[in-house]
DNA sequence: CTCAGATAGTTGCATGATGCATACATCTTA
DNA sequence: TAAGATGTATGCATCATGCAACTATCTGAG
């Protein structure tokens, strides 16, 4: 707990972010994140997931309860600290942005959303691969 | 070189690629491209950017010639197979952009072209901090 | 001119992340 | 009930990386 905390201030890795943000998508979904769904969403194999899981569940940021309907499986969730890190560092993404682009005129910035946002959409929409180390 | 003309149909890896690119700007500036610039320039380490230039001296993309200023240094700089590699990678990415936007309207894409490069502007002004793993 | 220290680059070593193959438990279906 | 599928964990080899140490060369103070 006191590992979490710490981490707040600090940066939380790319790879612990990404699996975080996950996590927090289907907990707003409502449905049971299993370590497969995550490892196919990431294109990684379900080994090198485990083992992020496993660290996550280590410093207590994410947990894993057993599965009422499938003695096999975990139920993944974020712990509060879990959430806490994951408010944290996006709220430090989230400066980092509105620094770079203080000098910008609100109306670029706007567009600039908007234009993301379209891009996120059609990329999701086409399912693009998308490798981290590519 | 077969071996080199083998990789044009398929991917680099990015690693390689941005090492490329760094050199193909540096070229064109006329300047001698030497290794410590370059890990410097990506925030490497001087032995990583080292194996990362023997890789690519061994299959044939960049060349080391010796600095006849200074003994102890190369100069780098890419082969007609290097460039042609660049070029091919460049060419398949923007296949991907093309392609991800094939349904936008021109006034979208050309907007979205601008605050991009305005974006990258910005962002090289302020010499952000770029990791590519965090 | 000479020698101490700086600098360019390479290599040894330990570390951490990864994928594949495998193992084990449990589920599903014939 | 047995055979195969599925969810997850672990052993193992591989690869990229940073640090420290090393060689060769350059530079500057005396």
């Amino acid at each position: 707990m006191g590992r979490a905390i710490s981490q707040l201030g600090g940066e939380l890795p790319r790879a612990d972010f990404v699996v975080l943000v996950r996590l927090a998508q289907t907990s707003d979904a409502g449905d049971p994140c299993r370590l497969r769904d995550l490892a196919h969403a990431e294109g990684l194999d379900q080994s090198t997931m485990s083992r992020r899981i496993a660290s996550l569940a280590e410093r207590g940021l994410v947990e894993r309860r057993p599965d009422p309907d499938d003695r096999r499986a975990h139920r993944l969730q974020l712990t509060e600290s879990g959430a806490a890190a994951l408010a944290a560092e996006r709220a430090r993404r989230v400066s980092l942005v509105t620094d770079a682009l203080a000098g910008w005129d609100e109306s670029d910035k706007a567009e600039l959303a908007r234009l993301l946002g379209k891009l996120t959409d059609t990329l999701d929409s086409r399912r693009t691969p998308w490798r981290h180390t590519g």
